[in-house]
DNA sequence: TCATAAGCGAGACGGTACGTCCGGTCTTTGG
DNA sequence: CCAAAGACCGGACGTACCGTCTCGCTTATGA
């Protein structure tokens, strides 16, 4: 998952994968903005240059190594039940969201407000692949009808996930699991009063 | 709007000033990571010393002087219709996101990942203030029945706002003000078909 | 002993008193470079500006204070013998730049190396009083011929000083009171052999 | 003659050169104390971390610069008059301690007085070697019979120096090499009027 | 007796330099 | 020719002092 160019198939994949590791170690530790490239090139055990040769910025490594750990996570569950597996996916990134480690993607997007490349490297990398999974689930679901046929599905993956983002970045309140329902309810049924019937139940498909 | 301690009454109304229209003009000029203290304290004839004995760090310079561009806005607009004051409001919001200047703001944010403190000046400062102005007309449409009555009013203005935030923070898009009805629309009529009748008209209430 | 000017008869003498020994006491503490001229401000319970009023730098106020502690000891000893006297004067000098407290004075003249004002400061107030004392009763030895009387009474004053100030200013060897006695036997006898008879015993009163 | 400690081979000659020669030169032009290591380092065209990481003050890098200057002039004469060759040596050093120049090595040791670290450095590099070429011309001297055999020539070589570094560093009159003849003329004449002895003994011999 | 003029404590101010840290590049040495 | 090690230039950091300034308050003088 390179950003930078210069070289070729010599690279020493013992060397790549200790500035990931030590890059992760040293976030979690100290924090991003307190991780200086020299010293994760002296954890990694790795001379200062061989990072700049393959990564443009401190972000960029960071970025690499965030996606390798969510790398390992499937695609998006898909039981025919839409509301529920939305419902799954946010549930696991609300959590992630939650924990320390996250404190590492949620610096990294803020070192990128500063710096357009490393902002592209997040949409591209850690962003857009996620988006397009669920993109993928809300069409078989519009397609089977459990979601408005005039909706439009980037609208709508941006909904559903903007408000946990939301409170990731502004702080304004932790990402629990149990808001996941609530920010359901409210995509799914809308703000209008059901005029007739008294507003109905809230989950279901 | 200070941010820091250790002072009485003899502080220099004209450095404030100057200090804080440096900080935004140099802001604009040349970014908010570019911008050092020097240069700010430079720019506005004054002593490093002078900033760090009111502001904690740049970035609660700027928290301060966004404020200040922005307390010019009064409240919420009231016609008795909530759909369209919404727009009205987002639409501003959406505008602002779009400028150059809102980088400063973004970038501000982006820089309180890091900094605690910073984040909290944000949200005290700047996000809380217009957050409650959009809840407190929440409330008074909710009275009205233009509203469900269930619904949460932290999680409805969290719902709103977050797309353009998201946006804006992401850059996934620019939060073009189309956009907005876009959201109203899926935020109030929700994501479920609507059974017998096809999918009516947006606004209303 | 105020070295400044702009100002008559309202002086305070209490914040006077109070700046000399809160200057030196500071000074005994942490020594002269590291002490401020706000420690001593505050160390007096005195403001800034009262400081400078008076002096034109803090090795002003220093100058002062050193010779205020100075200003008890009486002139030069005359019992009629010149060499004892000498002694006498030398071994309280050389005493006195073993101390610690002598640092100050060191530091002082190590700071007026930069500051031709506090030079002349301290040849006005602390040297130039004791040289003529010293050089008063080197006259009165003189017509009694005790000494050439082709000597240049300042030369010799230099001569035997000299030594001391080599040692205090350069580090090269404490100046101890045993010293005294070989700088004095040689200053008197010189350094060419005594031709006939074989350089007897040294010293004599 | 470097003074800090911390590294190997990989040192640059071109900035060690350059800071040694751009110190001098600013020490000239405006003093030493209003030199600062920011402007050494932009004279030098060097980052201020390479002066730091070689020197621990901008005191120790003007002592290894004056040596460097210092370094040319070889040993001390000998034309088998001491006398002579002691003129001669002392008449460079009054003369030296005329110039303008020699106002940097003043300051060095007047900043060294609230330094100890770089006092050491004056005495072991500048002030040791000399003394030391001193003392062995002395030892040559007095196996020669032109100096008191009984005499300490460590004491003798801070009697001579003494007086053109009390006149130096107190400012008293300045170090004409007119004055030589006469210090000289009474360290190895010494103070006691000459044989006919009139006046009673004060001393001995 | 009181007005007035100054010194005074306090401390913020513009400014300079400090010594440290880090980013990104260049150089040295070794494999 | 890659890589470790790390020195290098540059620039910003946050702190410490400098000497000046502006505040109210107190205090001594002399009208």
């Amino acid at each position: 998952m390179t950003t930078q160019s210069a070289n070729p198939r010599y690279r020493s994949e013992r060397s790549h994968k200790a500035i990931l590791d030590a890059a992760l170690k040293l976030c979690l530790e100290q924090g991003f903005a307190k991780t200086s490239v020299d010293a994760i090139a002296k954890e990694a055990g790795v001379g200062k240059q061989t990072i700049y040769r393959w990564w443009p910025s401190k972000t960029a490594v960071l970025v690499e190594a965030i996606n390798r750990l969510g790398a390992t996570s499937v695609g998006f569950p898909d039981t025919g039940d839409i509301y529920a597996d939305l419902r799954t996916q946010m549930v696991a990134v609300a959590e992630y969201f939650r924990t320390t480690e996250s404190s590492t993607y949620r610096e990294v997007i803020g070192a990128a407000q500063s710096d357009p490349a490393a902002a592209q490297a997040i949409l591209d990398t850690l962003v857009t692949p996620r988006v397009q999974d669920c993109r993928r689930r809300l069409e078989r679901a519009q397609q089977q009808g459990q979601i408005r046929a005039d909706a439009d599905l980037d609208d709508v993956v941006e909904l559903i996930y903007a408000p946990l983002y939301y409170r990731l970045l502004l702080g304004t309140r932790p990402t629990a699991p149990e808001q996941v329902e609530v920010i359901l309810n409210l995509v799914f049924d809308g703000l209008r009063p059901r005029t007739p019937e008294p507003a109905s139940g809230v989950s279901g498909s």
